[in-house]
DNA sequence: GTGCGATTCAAACGAACGTTTGAACTTATC
DNA sequence: GATAAGTTCAAACGTTCGTTTGAATCGCAC
């Protein structure tokens, strides 16, 4: 087995790929385009993967399972050091968002591309993705809701699900479209400036989550 | 010329293809899936609307623009009754995102399905569109903008611009996947309720708006 | 009821898609 | 250098896609 020319080959197509979905869309991008990218035969693919659905899920997990392990080691950490007391709000979020921000500045981990393919996928209507995706990140999310509700004791829970709903629906959309930012602002906001990115988002959605509950309650 | 069935052929083409866009995204959505849904023949697509591109734009365009200009006179009305005085960041943010989330309450205005549609919109990557989408709702962000910034006198502008994107990016996801939601809190959020999450999401998005800007200023 | 434009229809077009095949090539083992 | 397993390759498979065509059908004016 020549483990050398199997991982480059293997290597090619999932650069390739995880770049055209993010471009293109997961069906839209066809094996012809990644292969021709990518620089090897079409048939690599099926050798390697066994069909385009297979293909999809490995450029996923290849990121996506170091990207939740770094969050839930640093949740981990975060809960260490807390100790009894309650959570720091703004911490919970930053490692919620930062890893997944500080994609973009780590080519080793896929860079902005990865980024906004994490990104988009949260919106994506196919059946197969959402189940993989609920599928990672489902643990997570449950994770860090109970690390959500430790450090906002008093939020009704209701109220606590509706606003992590915002946190990830924020987190998302400056992932999926970093430069539609820059463009609305006339070039006075920097995407690209990741730890400005992660610190105003903290700002905004640290102090929603601690918002006063509205008066409106019981449905 | 047959007014009556020229607009039923048409609007049963218009009906089938907003749901099925919502559905499997504009790329997977065939014209023979559209068609067979909606009853007609295959080429009446074509006869109509000309072609699939085409078709995709008088969807948008028939739920995207009453939408918009709905939009535009509550803003209207809300900077009449304020005078001189500054906005309600509140009322701002209501006039916002209230009648995106009311689609999904009025029928006539497409329901759930146009709700789905636009949220998963903001997230796609196809360059159609994108322009399409900027073109449309690039005004009426552009009207917005002003209104917080009225609203909110003392926000430097790149902060500002930031806390617009989060906003939208909150109200995307709620829009786009109402039903994770219910899945996450284990039946307790009931995406349906609309002026529940109307609420919430005023609440939770006017407080971030208004947080203290973070001491890492000047990048 | 004849003529005519508007609309519908079944059928086919070429192109692109994911997938499969079987032969050619490479590499390690003896 | 022969054997065998691992890997690459060009070519073709059947299907589905958006689009086009030309005849059939409809509704109304004259």
């Amino acid at each position: 087995m020549n483990r050398i020319s199997e991982s480059d080959t293997k290597t090619l197509i999932l650069d390739a790929a995880e770049q055209a979905f993010a471009d293109l869309g997961f069906d839209s991008a066809s094996l012809r385009h990644i292969i021709s990218v990518a620089g090897v035969n079409l048939a690599a693919v099926h050798y390697h993967f066994g069909s385009k659905e297979a293909l999809i899920e490995a450029v996923f997990s290849r990121r996506l399972t170091p990207l939740n392990k770094e969050r839930l080691k640093l949740l981990d950490q975060l809960e260490a050091e807390a100790g009894k007391s309650p959570l720091n709000v703004e911490k919970v979020i930053g490692v919620l968002i930062g890893p997944a921000l500080r994609l973009a500045r780590d080519p080793g981990k896929g860079g902005p591309v990865v980024m906004r393919l994490f990104g988009r996928t949260i919106a994506e209507p196919s059946e197969q993705l959402q189940k993989l995706m609920h599928g990672q990140f489902g643990d997570v999310i449950r994770r860090f809701t109970a690390a959500f509700r430790c450090a906002l004791p008093g939020l009704p829970e209701d109220v606590l699900y509706w606003r992590i709903q915002f946190v990830i629906g924020a987190m998302a959309h400056i992932m999926c479209d970093p430069t539609g930012l820059k463009t609305m602002s006339g070039g006075l906001c920097d995407p690209n400036d990741t730890e400005k990115a992660i610190s105003e988002m903290v700002t905004f959605l640290a102090t929603g989550m601690r918002a006063e509950v509205s008066k409106r309650r019981k449905k």
